[in-house]
DNA sequence: AAGACGGGGCT
DNA sequence: AGCCCAGTCTT
């Protein structure tokens, strides 16, 4: 009988990593054991294209209203875009409330327990469903986000430049993912991801994987995953509207469903949904003295800067100044979910 | 296949 | 002041 050895490569590096995590990985609040189903997928929402330190403080009070998927599908839509406000990608609030209601009404409240099954849900994509998959119920599909892209193409040396780059990386991927313990995997991952084969400045001295890195070998890490090209952000500059009544209350409008902040409250303003947006003054609403003030907000989008200069106006008729919206005392807009270039605007005043 | 979609932490 | 995201949906 031949010698076989007794581990093979893809096992000694799980392990290696599992080691590595069960010493260094992070305590998250999503990370409590046992792993229930409906914090994993809370959590996976939100850090879809976010931060760990910006999901934390959202994650705690989220959980703290919503502690169930029950009762996230029973509460209004609008109490979750309110406490997603300022956490970005709004499209995220709707997609989790829907996809809540499709597991309490349709599923009695039981999750989809494989990848494949959990990816028909509003929000849930490749990546969230191995991650909701693996990290929930241990099932034993690879993670692969821009984390583990950067790490696999690192350690393997894969050109992401080269056709079938990402399919390669998903094969290795799934090949390293273990047949136990696989969410720990998946968080392991992560964490390097994360915490040491870092985007700049990666810490190859304390990485698990250091012996088998091709890239610490080469001394090549900067060169994986190659940097993207960037396109200069166009700048936008747009007037916002202040507009108070008699009774010192301030209008505001909503935003449509679809599209860039979609749903959320925001101050009447010229328009900088377009690259070519002009404002003319001869449009302002008539009745109303504006005086432009010197106050500048600056924001920037994903793909384009925002420069808003504030106009203050007082409303002496009793004529509504744009067909949509309504009239709100400064001590209740906290009712309504804005998203943080308004809140930016509101803060000034 | 490409573009739209936010925001903040880190360097 | 850039850089980088724990991606998904739409067209």
């Amino acid at each position: 009988m031949p010698s076989s050895p007794p581990y093979t490569k893809d096992i000694l590096l799980s392990n290696q990593l599992l080691a590595w995590f069960d010493a260094n990985g992070r305590t998250l609040p999503w990370r409590s054991k046992p792993c229930a189903p409906y914090p994993v997928v809370v959590s996976e929402f939100m850090l879809q294209q976010t931060t760990v330190a910006s999901v934390i403080p959202y994650f705690q009070r989220f959980m703290e209203r919503f502690p169930t998927v029950q009762s996230l599908s029973e509460s209004p839509l609008d109490d979750v875009y309110h406490l997603w406000q300022g956490l970005g990608y709004y499209s995220r609030a709707k997609n989790l409330h829907r996809t809540a209601q499709i597991v309490a009404r349709e599923g009695c409240g039981v999750w989809p327990s494989t990848a494949l099954g959990l990816k028909e849900l509003p929000g849930i994509g490749p990546y969230a469903a191995a991650a909701i998959a693996s990290i929930a119920f241990d099932e034993p599909v690879a993670v692969l986000d821009g984390n583990v892209r950067r790490v696999l193409s690192r350690l393997f040396l894969v050109d992401m430049n080269e056709k079938g780059a990402l399919s390669q990386l998903r094969e290795l991927a799934q090949s390293i993912t273990p047949a136990q313990r696989a969410g720990d995997y998946a968080g392991a991952i992560m964490d390097l991801g994360a915490m040491i084969c870092r985007p700049k400045n990666p810490l190859c001295e304390e990485c698990p994987w250091k012996e088998a890195c091709g890239a610490y070998a080469t001394g090549a890490q900067a060169l994986y995953p190659s940097p993207k090209i960037k396109i200069a952000q166009p700048l936008r500059e747009a007037f916002v509207f202040v507009l108070t009544d008699r009774q010192g209350r301030i209008f505001v409008r909503q935003r449509p469903e679809s599209g860039l902040l979609g749903h959320l409250w925001e101050l009447p303003h010229s328009g900088f949904e377009r690259n070519d947006a002009q404002f003319d003054t001869a449009a302002l609403p008539p009745g109303i003295s504006w005086e432009e003030t010197d106050m500048t907000i600056k924001h920037t989008f994903t793909h384009f800067k925002l420069s808003l200069h504030v106009m203050k106006g007082l409303l002496s008729t009793n004529a509504s100044p744009w067909p949509e919206g309504k009239w709100v005392l400064p001590a209740h807009l906290k009712d309504l979910a804005f998203p943080t270039v308004m809140q930016k605007v509101l803060l000034k005043l």
